[in-house]
DNA sequence: CTAGCACTTGGAGCGCACTCCAAGTCAAGG
DNA sequence: CCTTGACTTGGAGTGCGCTCCAAGTGCTAG
């Protein structure tokens, strides 16, 4: 098997996008359980940059950096209940944040075109009841929103 | 017009579901700039549970306070540009974040599939290449991923 | 061998969004 | 009038995720 090339952590900031400074935090943290080092410095092989991006990924869908680490740790050749269980709770997670993000971005189009609307009008004080506006929004746009 | 019941901070907490010492918090911050005080004390109107129900959705949709408070103070009957502008930017943010959070959703739905394989086939080693993964779980779920 | 540079560590500091506290004020019930 | 309790303020403290720093170590080119 080929010896795969081990990276500094510089090259592995320029792969990852990630500052050294950070790389080393999530390090400390425990978030890169499998990471090598020569003579006191790490060395980052390719199933590293594989881990780290699983890592970004997960912190920016709202995962905290102590579960990652759970995660993270739930490796090796036994079970991959561990890891699964807490996957399947961040699949939840991360299809509640999605529908709020849905419901969030309906709502701000409904202000956006209130606004716009205001404009055309010359006001806001010039603006129907709310309970017509959003008769109207529907009518004009077919869209529906939570206000 | 109707005199419109005001709220003592405690009763605004149970109807917006906010701790009062963050309304108290977010009051100081100037994301309520209608709030009024009868000697000393905050009286909330239903206007002011509408901005906060506004507020809230724009913070649990990653807008920074320091955004919401130029939002909330850029309203009176002047031109609502200003608003337009912020809600637009924040608009494509949280469309972004949208499209984020979907890879992020699928990359993790392979990642559960791929630990539930591993588990029918008695461990991760005994599980074949990424390669052949990723074209067996497209063919078995007709699901795309991003790995 | 020496200079320079990338790297190491432990620990301090920062920005954000709260969260809690002590000391004081006000209004309503007895 | 007095007590009780909800409210006020300014300021300190917390947790998270970095971010920066000083002091020290070790490869590498000259």
């Amino acid at each position: 098997m080929k010896p795969t090339k081990l990276l500094s952590i510089a090259e592995a900031s320029a792969r990852s996008g990630l500052p050294p400074d950070t790389l080393r935090y999530y390090d400390r943290l425990g978030l890169l359980p499998h990471l090598r080092r020569t003579s006191g410095r790490r060395r980052f092989s390719e199933d590293d940059l594989a881990a780290l991006s699983l890592v970004v990924c997960l912190r920016d869908t709202g995962m905290p950096l102590a579960s990652i680490r759970d995660f993270m740790r739930a490796s090796g050749p036994g079970t991959p209940d561990a890891r699964l269980a807490i996957l399947r709770k961040h699949r939840a997670e991360v299809s509640a944040r999605l529908d709020e993000y849905r419901r969030a971005e309906r709502r701000v189009d409904f202000k956006i075109w209130y606004y716009e609307e205001a404009k055309r009008l010359g006001g806001i004080a010039r603006l129907p009841p709310l309970s017509a506006l959003l008769k109207q929004y529907r009518k004009e746009t077919g869209k529906s929103t939570n206000w």
